[in-house]
DNA sequence: TATGAAACCGTTTCTCT
DNA sequence: AGAGAAACGGTTTCATA
């Protein structure tokens, strides 16, 4: 992976409804040769997928929370039930292992706060826990699906990516 | 929007490489009424945009963390130099105010530990912090950029989609 | 608001450098 | 690896119900 190949995933990052002729440009680059690094990236799965970014309050969503969980002292099957219940449980949009005073972070969306008491009441009773705590978003200061890649090995730091000159 | 437009939603959450006639055919419509849809969608902002989404091992991100942040007790002015601050760090993916014992949580990726301090340092050296925790991931359990559209408000409960049978 | 046919344009393949 | 031309297929428009 070179640094054209990095530009292209910088630009699908942010926008995947471009053309291949319009991110070739962008790259410069004619359509095939682009469009066979994406195919690559695709293949080795540095793309993993396509999909649709949707606005949370359009759809009805006006909750979301971070949780943070301390499991008390269980066996290990105990836990992995645990686990598996999280994931099937669909308010749950990010759910991780992590180190530190707490074992779990969770990211969840909900209607409103009743539903999330609901969904509060269902995850507590799950398995006894030593403290869980929910930060309520009041306000969404930044939200990124891009990976910074100008941070990443190999990357020489580089400007934003311009838009295309419409006049070629 | 109804129960067709959810479904188109789900759907492009979840792949947005389809065909507009498969996601017509999985709907049960022909491809310019759902094409309509699609566009109406998109107009009106429930589609945000499209995107690309990486598989950060493979671009070299070995370290994600979640931070929480207490404020100092400051003025307003400070506190809104740090957000503007924070939003410029390329490795905050998400960042978020939040009503709980802490101010703001933060989603972050580096490439590896160093990286990461020399993060926190920058991130710490922007105002006095009363607290400041970082969990760092140890397991991805879940990871979810697809809202729960069968939770939403006017959704009847739906199975999962189905793929459009390769038959027809 | 849905449909099917047709026009248009982007993607994918092929050939050449 | 990259470029350009051609074939293919998906998108978008149009006419119609």
């Amino acid at each position: 992976m070179d640094a054209v190949d990095r530009k292209i995933l910088r630009i699908l990052q942010q926008d995947a409804s471009l053309t291949v002729a319009e991110i070739g440009r962008a790259v410069g680059l004619s359509t095939t040769p682009c469009w066979k690094r994406i195919q690559k990236l695709e293949a080795s799965g540095v793309i993993r997928k396509r999909v649709a970014i949707l606005a949370p309050d359009k759809v009805g969503f006006g909750v979301t929370a971070q949780v943070s969980v301390q499991a008390g002292d269980h066996g290990r099957e105990t836990v992995e039930a645990f686990i598996v219940a999280v994931q099937a449980m669909p308010e749950v949009l990010e759910f991780q292992r992590v180190a530190g005073d707490v074992d779990f972070c969770l990211r969840v969306v909900t209607v409103d706060i009743p539903h999330f008491e609901d969904f509060y009441r269902r995850l507590t009773s799950l398995m006894p826990l030593r403290r869980v705590s929910s930060y309520f978003e009041l306000q969404q200061l930044k939200s990124e699906t891009a990976l910074p890649l100008a941070l990443a090995p190999g990357a020489r730091l580089q400007a934003p990516i311009a838009d295309p000159a419409p006049g070629g």
